[in-house]
DNA sequence: CATGAATGAGTATTCATTCAT
DNA sequence: AATGAATGAATACTCATTCAT
């Protein structure tokens, strides 16, 4: 699995060869405001036409960048998985392990911050209603992310960080559940008003966000540790 | 939590009088249809004309019965909810924390398992683009679990079963994360392909449900013990 | 008129028999809440459904008093027609006629003034739209006053108090044309706005009715005196 | 009034910037069927989808050309200002007051016979459920005669061909109330059966238009004459 | 390549009327 | 006689997509 991200499974392109001869400016303005739509009303909630004219973009033009309405949806989507590779990119997996899962829940609670949006529309995608489209992408967004759990909890265990006979799937479902819904309660106001019900937050009560990010990453160490 | 469910947070009614006075035949068949289009398309995918159809009543019928879309989708989430506390009802607090946890994992297996449709109009829900429809639900959905978490876990730091110290919203809130993906796993197509992709599982290989759920409570009872 | 009108064309009517055992309490307020809907909403505009609730009868009652919804309008309809009739016995074609023009010019303002929601009704009836509601009521809304004119104007040639060769039609037709706009101008919003332009009032001045009414009544008592 | 018009209160505009380039015949073809549909139904019994197909026009391409179907409503009611405004250019409130009089008279006679349905759609605004809609419309459509009036009678009174000291705005009033229902009578059934019944014609009587014209005008000039 | 007018099936919802109770 | 649940055609309006220019 090591080099298997380069081979075979190049992430899936869901636009025509003009879309990569629009000008820079407009691209980014596009795909800005497509994300921010289908963020905000869901794809099925969203209006390409409305979409296309936000963005100063004819509809015929659109429609010359992707052929449909599910295959913008799709690259928006993309957008968050290769913003999620890049993140990946930055950690170490020889680190210390807890460590890393530290840097982990910051870079998500930073990412979701920074980008709402793309979890937003990732959490759209994950609905039953799109499994059509998400059946699209090939294989799950998570493939990384389960290949970097991967590696990183076998190089722990392998210097004797984590405890021998663990679990590797199911440690790292259960260090990622964790991680992705804490992830969304900075980007969705369900998800959000859920945290706060938990951590009995009241309405102005405010969110110590590293006190969270600490038990969090306690809480994990306490499971795993040798 | 006897009494404490009857008290004040009575579950907002989202349909006419005239609803309660239906035949229960046909107001199963009628919720059952309404549950079944909203699980498989989702709130914008799915047609009111058309889920009439299927349940055999029509589209006036429909409108005495729920004032809306919005209403008939809302008593449809709000089934769920009941059913959670049902769930819940049955478990005493009181017991060993890690069974309690351990019988919550196995319900939770259960009912997504006999009730998937009622995970993914949950899930639904959740989206960015229905919190119009959240927001009307008095409270999170989560209200209950939140509730019955904390007076499990506290009773359980009280007998020193688990570690004093324990940040019991943040405990809490892993729990229910694991948990929760862990439901929607045999529910939703996207997060079952999630949870195998993590277990190293192909197309073929058969999930070990038991095994799964006992990692799931291993992690928690390391992460939480005394 | 003693005899005329008791003759052939009694008003016709437009309600079953179950309607005329209806308590008078009861029938009244149905009435009422029928001219009013009318009246603000127009007979298109209207709901049956909502007049029912409003009026506290059940629409199957409603259905048992009247036919139809069209019905129900012509009833509402006809009760103006015997308003003016009332109106119209309080005036004795013999006095003079100017003294008979100004009372039946401060009638009008009276009756609009009581009755605005009558004079609204009318307005809709008239309407083109209507036209097949309108051609069932026996004969013109008009007949009652056209005959008034007649014998008042006869007489008063008679008596040389007007000239004579006058138009009695076409001097009638005048008499009422100003007089049936003047009346609207105290029910409908759009010819109050009109009588205002006329007037040359802006928004917040006060319309002087007594010079209003003396300057029409002039203008009559000019454009016919012998 | 040459300039007058031309200057500070433009007519509003309901429709969209794509309805501007339409080709002439299809938008006279749609207009003309609006028109014939809002005269013949009125606002509310008309269907946009069935006026739509009648003109040739998809429901869609109508939308596009009117945000909804009251602005389409709107442009056709203002089409009848335009008319009104043309027809009252024509004439020259310099004339003898009695000449302007008795043009407009024939004029009203001859814009109903040619324009029925625009009386008949105006007929309809006027109405009080479609106040709303009214109230859209900048200021009353009656502002141009009121200002015609004014100016033509004030001259003539300067002239001495009126009575000094005429209440200006009622006079006005009485003589604009004696042409609109003159005018109605040659739209609206309900308003052609009221002339006919003041005229005293029967059912096959035929109406001279010229002595009820001349009756009119007679009418008048006593009413104003110095 | 880009435009945006055009399409028309599809949407949620209303409402006059019927009829079993 | 009275009720009000049920019906379903009809309503105004939306929107993904096509295609002539």
């Amino acid at each position: 699995m090591s080099t298997s991200n380069d081979s075979g499974d190049a992430a899936p392109r869901f636009h025509t060869d003009t879309f990569e001869k629009m000008g820079p400016a407009r691209r980014e303005a596009l795909l800005s405001v497509a994300l921010g739509e289908f963020a905000a009303n869901g794809f099925n909630g969203t209006s390409i036409n409305a979409l296309a004219r936000k963005a100063g973009v004819s509809i015929g033009a659109l429609y010359s960048y992707f052929p449909s309405k599910e295959d913008l949806f799709l690259t928006v989507v993309g957008m968050g998985r290769s913003l999620l590779a890049e993140a990946l990119a930055d950690l170490d997996p020889g680190e210390p392990f807890m460590d890393v899962y530290a840097s982990l829940v910051r870079k998500a609670r930073d990412y979701a911050r920074a980008n709402p949006e793309l979890n937003l529309v990732y959490l759209d995608a994950t609905t039953q209603g799109l499994r059509h489209l998400s059946s699209r992408l090939s294989g799950s967004l998570e493939t990384l992310t389960v290949d970097f759990y991967y590696r990183a909890i076998a190089a722990a265990v392998e210097r004797g960080e984590l405890r021998r006979g663990l679990d590797v799937g199911a440690a790292a479902f259960c260090l990622d559940n964790i991680l992705l819904l804490f992830q969304f309660s900075f980007a969705s106001d369900y998800f959000r008003d859920r945290l706060r019900l938990f951590l009995g937050l009241g309405e102005g009560g405010a969110l110590d966000e590293e006190a969270v990010m600490a038990a969090i990453v306690d809480f994990a160490r306490r499971a795993l540790r040798a």
